[in-house]
DNA sequence: GCGACAAAGATTGCATACAATGACATAGCC
DNA sequence: GGCTATGTCATTGTATGCAATCTTTGTCGC
């Protein structure tokens, strides 16, 4: 018996069954969202077959978007075994806040110094977004946000470089908060969003970069960065 | 007649002749070190089936290795036209140096504070070596030095996520050097880089930061960074 | 002579087929 | 019984062939 049952295996169809021809761009955004809201947690093993049977597309182009998302350090990508979602250790956790904080430090002086009354609006509203989210409950757009608001900082300041690397940063603290946080503290607190974009707005860079930095201090401090990982589960331990 | 005469067909061989196939991590560094050095200037075409020919390989490993290339922004990509060594534009050039300044300042920072005496010597015996190559002339190998003086910061400093995004600020910086740098001035100051060095070896973190700063600035300033770019010769007037 | 259109050529985009490597399970040996 | 060896299976690595797209050049009409 042929191996693939569970659909038709004529013609490559998508997941959802709809003949239209993705984009390596949007198979791209997919993965990067499900990677994001953790419906592929940390260390699930992406193989390439399997990825383009979901998206009707062959391997080729799979490929080509693992590349990109291993050049994002959100995938890695082991010679002979395949794509994995990164599982960032407690020591490459404390390189990514590190680097954050070099980063966005830049960024709100950059901002503080430049920042236009649009730009201060929408870091407003986004922050607006926030609460809402927080009110409601809804932590999975909640978490999105938080994050968001950190790469929109970055796109504000207007460095293509700097943006992309925060990108990255960010999906890696996504995963982070995933693997270390303590049961029920929230990622960001949406209150610091505030008191950055109010120095931000009045120009006060020095104190900006204080609020970052203390903002990105609070979040580190709120994860359990035990060397143990949730990684593999030690069956002995279990039963013994 | 078949198109290719000026070797012999039979079977995939390098340019060299020799029948030692490369890996990919080896053609990646061969054509780092090719833009790197110069020898494939900005803007050149990159095409697949020549860079296959010449390493004796096919095409998908080349995309493979252009994959990686344009994830560190020394080549772009351009659908369905291919892949060009990068041309940094007078406004990439300005967010170049900034996001170095914000990365350079942390990295100095964490070396100022946690360097080790092995570290020091490693960056005083580089800065020698920078030294004896300006003495002998050599300008090709003190442009790489120059360089690769910023990257050993970042690899001392321990960061992977700096390090890389470090790396490829520096292979765009060698390539705006090339377009943008006035006749005569040396990439860097080898002075600058021993003061660095000094403040570091002090633990003086201020001190490293400001001599870092004023140093990108001195590069910066040596640069005619006027709009045109020497990219596409223009025919005419070469021949008005 | 100048502009628009069309065909030819070259190059990238993509899928597929096969080779190579690693993981797993079974069998054999100490 | 535990450890090593070997064969099988699954997955990635690579090459190749065809389709799609862009560039160029030649031709036509104005």
């Amino acid at each position: 018996m042929p191996k693939g049952s569970s659909t038709r295996e004529k013609k490559p169809v998508n997941e959802a069954g709809s003949a239209r021809p993705l984009s390596n761009q949007e198979i791209y955004e997919r993965i990067y969202e499900a990677v994001s809201e953790r419906r592929l947690p940390p260390g699930t093993k992406l193989s390439e077959e399997k990825l383009g049977r979901a998206f009707g597309v062959s391997r080729t182009r799979i490929r080509e978007v693992l590349c990109r998302l291993s050049s994002e350090k959100i995938v890695g990508l082991i010679p002979n075994r395949g794509a994995f979602v990164a599982s960032p250790t407690v020591e490459e956790t404390h390189a990514v806040f590190e680097a954050r904080k070099a980063i966005e430090i830049a960024l709100v002086k950059i901002l503080a110094e430049r920042a236009s009354p649009k730009d201060v609006s929408r870091l407003r509203q986004h922050a607006a977004e926030e609460h809402a989210a927080r009110l409601t409950g809804d932590w999975k757009r909640l978490i999105r946000l938080s994050g968001d608001f950190h790469v929109l900082i970055a796109e504000l300041a207007g460095n293509p470089f700097l943006l992309e690397t925060m990108r990255a940063l960010v999906s890696l603290t996504r995963l982070i908060v995933f693997l270390y946080d303590s049961p029920r503290t929230p990622a960001c607190l949406d209150h610091e969003h505030e008191l950055i974009v109010d120095a931000i707005q009045r120009g006060d860079a020095p104190k900006a970069e204080r609020e970052m930095v203390e903002h990105i201090n609070h979040v580190v401090g709120s994860l359990q960065l035990k060397e143990e990982k949730v990684d593999e589960i030690d069956i002995e331990k279990i039963f013994a």
